[in-house]
DNA sequence: AAGCTGACCTCGC
DNA sequence: GGCGAGGCCAGCT
């Protein structure tokens, strides 16, 4: 078993373009729902790795680590530029895009182990 | 080495 | 229904 941090970005590696899911889904999905902070933390250091970090928002749809991007505003920017929709307060509409591991991803243990072992 | 802090979430008052 | 506290993991002081 890996770290928590590579448990996080394998998940993140899977969203689709078009949708986001939230901390607490993510962590909940590695093993702790609890642990949902250690999530955005894990997402900081992923920062400008490649990986699809501005798919995560909180559970309000808000954009809570815009400011920790490149600018501030290139998280809104890259969701709107795979058409995600926003409410007139900023948040992403959550009913029409949200995702979670839970339900599109294999059961946890399996996933996240086989591409921890074969790695 | 012990303690604080952080892109959160949930429960209790 | 707003405010405060606890729980989780890793990094920094």
């Amino acid at each position: 078993m890996r770290s928590f941090y590579e448990r996080v970005w394998q998940v993140l590696a899977e969203i689709p373009a078009g949708r986001v899911t939230t901390y607490g889904d993510i962590a909940e999905y590695v093993g702790t729902r609890a642990a949902a902070r250690t999530v955005g933390w894990a997402m900081n250091a992923a920062v400008g790795s490649g990986l699809p970090c501005h798919r995560v928002v909180n559970r309000n749809g808000e954009l809570t680590g815009a400011r920790f991007f490149e600018t501030p505003t290139v998280m809104e920017e890259r969701l709107r530029s795979e058409d995600v929709r926003f409410h007139q307060d900023g948040s992403v509409d959550m009913d029409r895009h949200r995702w979670t591991p839970a339900e599109n991803l294999p059961p946890a243990r399996d996933f996240l182990d086989d591409n921890l072992e074969s790695a």
